[in-house]
RNA sequence: GGAGGGAUAGCGAAGUGGUCAAACGCGGCAGACUGUAAAUCUGUUCCUUCGGGUUCCAUGGUUCAAAUCCAUGUCUCCCCA
């Protein structure tokens, strides 16, 4: 069945709005944070680990998953849920992130992209129709528009052939679609501009999608006042009723203005980045535990947190696994991680909730910035 | 008892007359990471008041110039007995 989503309350101060999204007999609220799992796992978790972090839906990434093991696998094995053993709602992105992080500007064309293949070096051409052909034999519950995500940066000219091409490419994946249990989202582009925004949104939107992205934000060092224009210029000519995505924005200040601006959903691979890396985030802000001064630090990473590593493990005994390249250190750090997110969303539901969401932000950004 | 090899920064290891404060790796210290080709990448790692100072087992010597050549000593590995 498809998932179905309903807007509950409206802030009254900002843009921000709680919603419930229904899910085999299941309730998940927005706005929401959602892990990235890649290749068909949360990097170093198990389904159960993620769920007991709270989390809802999370993302796989269709190009990664057609190069290997090939949808036919994930097909066979019953759906990417059955294949992973996840049960919560699946979203897959179309391989859109990677035109920008894989092929280079003559690699894309009219029909698609070409792409070297990372694994072997064969010339590989993925499509609008294909890339949706591949998420409905993944059978995600939530599947992206193929789009060209420019730099942030890109020249205005640039944009504006590139929205085309997406919007074109849009509507030949909606008419190649074909799996009645999964939604289909498109994607607003148009960097910080809010002519390009508006006139993209306004033509995604014709197509009549089941929810809508914002593309293109935070790939190129741009300034935070152009991501959260590129926010509030998208979300202001979408539907008020439909799913609003930030793709791959998980900082948590840049997961409150997007809130703010009328954003339901967000992804962000920097959870569990940063917990290889050895960095957790914490209501103080990130902290780095390969910093000596936590050599014999007892104390939880968060003495606040509920999460199993804080709630078990000391600072010191994580540095030391990831000092010694130990998995499990990678791991209690990615349940930190993705709780922090998951628990920052519930703050913000709260906040919505209670109309004081502007203060909520204010207080996060003097504990977590230091402002 | 006899023969041979070796000693270089925290560790391993290049370097065999000037371009050497000395490659590289590890370890250490720090930084970056936003729809994951990322358990990756970058910087730094003798002392310094940033002028410079002191180094390549020790001491003495050769030379304009020595980690590099010579002598002696110390330690060490290894082969034969």
């Amino acid at each position: 069945m498809k998932l179905d989503f309903k807007v509950k309350k409206q802030e009254k101060n900002t843009q921000a709005r709680l919603g419930e999204i229904l899910y085999k007999g299941k309730t998940y609220e927005t706005p929401m944070f959602m892990p990235v799992g890649t290749q068909g796992t949360i990097k170093t978790l198990s389904p159960e680990e993620v769920r007991d972090c709270n989390a809802g839906i999370i993302l796989a990434n269709t190009y990664h998953l057609w190069l290997r093991p090939g949808e036919e696998i994930v097909s066979l094995a019953g759906g990417l849920h059955k294949f992973m053993n996840y049960e919560g709602p699946i979203l897959t992105d179309s391989g859109g992130f990677q035109v920008f992080s894989l092929a280079k500007p003559k690699d894309i064309t009219e029909e698609g992209v070409t792409f070297k293949n990372h694994l072997n070096g064969d010339k590989l051409l993925l499509t609008p129709e294909k890339s949706i052909a591949i998420q409905n034999k993944l059978d995600s519950d939530i599947a992206m528009s193929f789009d060209e995500c420019p730099p942030a940066t890109a020249s205005y000219e640039y944009l504006k052939n590139s929205i085309e091409r997406t919007i074109r490419w849009a509507k030949r994946g909606k008419d190649a679609h074909n799996n009645p249990n999964q939604m289909l989202f498109g994607i607003v582009q148009g960097g910080p501009h809010e002519d390009l925004r508006k006139w993209s949104a306004e033509e995604t939107v014709k197509l009549d999608f089941d929810g809508y992205s914002i593309g293109g934000v935070a790939n190129d060092h741009e300034s935070k006042e152009d991501m959260y224009k590129a926010f509030a210029y998208s979300t202001k000519y979408l539907p008020k009723e439909k799913l609003r995505y930030a793709m791959g924005i998980g900082e948590p200040i840049d997961i409150i203005e997007g809130v703010i601006r009328g954003i339901d959903l967000f992804d962000c691979v920097s959870p569990t980045r940063l917990a290889r890396h050895g960095h957790a985030l914490t209501q103080k802000g990130k902290i780095n535990l390969k910093n000596a001064k936590y050599k014999s630090d007892f104390t939880p990473i968060s003495a606040t947190c509920d999460c199993y590593a804080c709630k078990n493990y000391t600072k010191a005994y994580v540095k030391h696994l990831i000092n010694a390249e130990e998995t499990f250190g990678a791991r209690l750090l990615s349940i930190h991680n993705i709780r922090f997110l998951t628990h920052l969303a519930e703050e913000i539901r709260e906040s919505i909730k209670e109309d004081r969401l502007l203060e909520y932000r204010d207080q996060f950004k003097k504990e977590y910035y230091h402002e």
